[in-house]
DNA sequence: TCCACTCACACATTTGAACAGT
DNA sequence: AACTGTTCAAATGTGTGAGTGG
């Protein structure tokens, strides 16, 4: 891992800030972002990261957990992170190896997730570092609980969008800046393929610890087999009935503090690569309780990652056609603070975009009765590949806060998350010129990394490589 | 037959309510 | 009444491997 130090050597920063004024796009250049447990990441990627996806959602391990620099301490961001799928395979577990499988299925549901503190200020997020801890993987198409919707068997990854925006609604006016980092990739799956992957993770979660003591297993099986069907029918949907509510409460109260180590000042700085399209797509619901997911429906034929370099002004107002989001007009005009602080930002006048009518949807959200619940918006998700401009992109960003902070969602109409926007076009988020399809993940040598990494642009190291997009810039 | 997927399980950790003390 | 600290039950998250179904 390199540190800090020594990436500013192969890290080019935008040039320093001139004294620009708070939310000027000077500054949205000056972001940076580095992974945390970079180590614990590189040993997952070294062997082929594989995240468990199940039907009521399961957390990621290890977790997504970032530094942000050079943010205007005042100034409020929005901080968001999606899954792209790394090409356009499906993969499978052969003799101890991933091969290709065969052609990708068709994108699910475009869902991105919503850091729960969002917005914040800049101060707020640069004083710890942000973890995504509640974010959480399904591969339940039907899903309601707003979590990141995945193919078992295809790779993917996660991809970090900081906004500066005073509330959620400012977002489509504002200026993104997106990050991935290349260790990050993974291949969602059902069930462990690769043990090696299995040990890792029982030796460093915390919440597999039963497991490490071997022989416990054979007891439950044991167990199982005397289980009574009818219980366990019953047991299940309290299951899943506990996994709609998770979340709330002590979401709220862990959101702030994830991610907040000693760790952080130490933290080596990765590179990563600055993608060049718009994350937007799709509604979310709140993350039971913490994050809000937004998801978005994504053009099955697009190609992931897909990339566009130029600061844009992100378009407007169409963006606020009543669709089925009725109240959604009397949100504060677009012409609000996000806009105007980003002056400077040409639209680069891509393909058109279909503008989609952003829907709220409210998950609900049993454990924050009090609170603001959990709106579900959707509007416009740029498609991945600028370039590819002919073709009209249409998406939906759904976002669902779960525990919205005041002011935020308190005067939105809720309504049941998954309608029609899950027939809406979608769009996979990551088109890609940028990297073509990628050889089974094991095959994911470190050197082989390096030059790959070289081969589409981003360095391989800690400190996320910055690049400005605008949000919906196909609009 | 193969294999992706589902499911309930036991355990460790985390959370939050209830309570006591100041 | 308000705040702080402690205790403990409940909730949550985890990988396993048998079972299921295409």
């Amino acid at each position: 891992m390199q540190s800090i130090r020594d990436l500013k050597h192969n890290f080019s920063l935008p040039p320093p800030p001139s004294m620009a004024g708070a939310g000027d796009s000077y500054h949205q250049g000056n972001i940076r972002m580095t992974l945390e447990d970079p180590e614990l990441w590189t040993s997952f990627h070294e062997i082929g990261t594989e995240m468990i996806i199940t039907k009521p959602g399961r957390r990621m391990f290890p977790h997504c957990k970032i530094s942000l620099f050079g943010l205007v301490p005042y100034a409020k961001y929005i901080l968001l992170v999606d899954m792209v799928p790394e090409d356009v395979l499906r993969y499978k577990w052969n003799k101890d190896k991933w091969e290709v499988a065969g052609k990708a299925e068709p994108q699910p549901p475009y869902r991105t997730y919503l850091h729960p503190d969002s917005p914040a200020p800049g101060s707020h997020w640069m004083k710890q570092p942000v973890s995504f801890l509640k974010l959480k993987l399904t591969n339940n198409a039907l899903d309601q609980h707003g979590h990141i919707i995945l193919h078992s068997m295809h790779r993917y990854h996660p991809r970090f969008h900081i906004v500066q925006a005073d509330d959620l609604y400012s977002v489509r006016w504002s200026v993104f800046q997106t990050f991935t980092f290349p260790e990050t990739t993974f291949t969602a799956v059902t069930a462990y393929q690769n043990k090696k992957i299995t040990k890792l993770k029982i030796d460093h979660n915390p919440f597999a610890k039963g497991f490490r003591d071997e022989g416990t297993n054979s007891k439950r099986r044991a167990n199982r087999s005397l289980a009574d069907p009818e219980s366990l029918g019953t047991t299940k949907k309290m299951n899943i009935s506990k996994d709609s509510e998770q979340g709330s409460p002590q979401d709220i109260r862990q959101s702030s503090c994830d991610g907040l180590d000693e760790e952080h000042v130490a933290s080596k700085e990765k590179e990563v690569k600055g993608e060049r399209y718009s994350p937007w797509g799709g509604a979310c619901d709140r993350d039971s309780g913490t994050g809000h997911a937004l998801r978005a429906d994504s053009p099955l034929s697009s190609d992931p990652r897909d990339v566009y370099s130029s600061e844009q002004l992100v378009p407007g107002q169409n963006a606020y056609q009543p669709y089925r989001f009725h109240e959604y007009g009397k949100t504060p005009s677009p012409s609000s603070s996000s806009v105007g602080s980003i002056g400077g930002c040409e639209s680069s006048g891509h393909s058109s975009f279909e503008s989609r009518v952003p829907d709220v949807a409210t998950v609900p959200d049993p454990d924050s009765s009090s609170k603001p619940s959990a709106p579900e918006f959707s509007h416009p998700a740029c498609p991945p590949h600028p370039s590819a401009g002919h073709q009209d992109y249409t998406g939906v960003l759904n976002m669902a806060i779960a525990q919205s902070k005041p002011g935020i969602m308190g005067h939105h109409p809720l309504y049941a998350p998954y309608c029609s926007e899950q027939s809406l076009g979608q769009w996979n988020g990551a088109a890609s010129s940028q990297y073509p399809p990628h050889p089974p993940p094991h095959h994911h040598l470190p050197s082989e990394y390096s030059t790959q990494a070289v081969h589409h642009g981003y360095h391989h190291g800690n400190v996320g490589d910055w690049s400005q997009y605008p949000l919906f810039s196909y609009w």
